[in-house]
DNA sequence: TTACTATATTATAATATACTAATATACATA
DNA sequence: TATGTATATTAGTATATTATAATATAGTAA
C-alpha cells in the first residue's frame, strides 16, 4: 500500500511542479545549469523583458528552486539544489520516450 | 552551452509538469503505482467526488500520463509509463533533502 | 424498451496566473 | 546630495484553473 506519504508532502511536491509548469522557467533552470547568471543576462538570453524575467525568477525563488546573491547592484541567481537538473532530464526522457513510441505506432499504419 | 534543447520540448515538459501540479493528481499517480484502478475506487480512496475524480483523471489522461481501459461499464486507469513513479520520487527526494537542510539551519540558531 | 450504474462533460462562479506598463527599491558613483 | 543602473513590485487586464452541481453518455440487466 503506497499510502505512507503524508498529504503535506504531496502538497509541497505539487507546488514544486507548479513552478516548473512554464516553458520559460524551465529554460531559466536550464540556463542556470551552466552556473550563476544575472537577471539581465537571463533576460537577454531568453529574449524576455526585465519585468517578466524578474517575475519568473520570483516564482522560482519563492519555491526555493533558485537562490539569489547580490553583488553590487547586480543579482545573480543559481540553482539551490543541482539535483533539479537530473529531475528535469528524467521528465524529458519520459517525454521523448513516449514520443518515440507514438512515432513507432504511426509507422505501423 | 545548454541551448541544444528545442523550445517545443520545454513546452511539452511544462505541460507535463502542469498536470503534476496538483496534490490530488499526485495522489492518484501514487495510487496507480499499485496497478490499474477504477474511477470509483480512486474516488473512494482519496475521498473525492465522482465528478472531481473524473476531471482530475481527464487532465492526466489528456497529458498521456494515464491510460484508460473500459471493462463493462467500469473504466480502469493505469500509468502509461511507470517511469513517472521514479520521476516523482526524485522530486520528493529533492524536497525532503531541502527540508532536512532547512532543519539543520534551524538547529544552529 | 426501461431502469440502473459508472463515468464523462458542461456550465458557472471563484480563484489564480501571465503579460505589460508603470512605479519603487537597492546600490553605485559623481 | 543627485543621478544612473539593475532589479523588484504593483496595478490592470486577459486568460486559465478549480470545485461544484447538473446533465449527458456508455454499458448492463430486467
Amino acid at each position: 500500500m503506497p499510502n505512507e506519504i503524508p498529504e503535506e508532502i504531496f502538497r509541497m511536491q505539487a507546488e514544486f511542479c507548479k513552478s516548473l509548469a512554464s516553458p520559460k522557467r524551465l529554460m531559466i533552470i536550464h540556463q542556470l545549469q551552466e552556473g550563476p547568471k544575472s537577471v539581465s543576462e537571463l533576460a537577454g538570453n531568453l529574449r524576455l523583458k526585465q519585468s517578466s524575467t524578474s517575475q519568473l525568477l520570483a516564482v522560482l525563488r519563492k519555491s526555493g528552486i533558485i537562490t539569489p546573491e547580490r553583488r553590487g547592484n547586480t543579482v545573480y541567481y543559481s540553482l539551490t539544489n543541482p539535483r533539479i537538473i537530473t529531475a528535469c532530464e528524467n521528465v524529458r526522457a519520459i517525454i521523448t520516450e513516449d514520443l518515440k513510441r507514438l512515432n513507432q505506432l504511426g509507422e505501423t499504419l
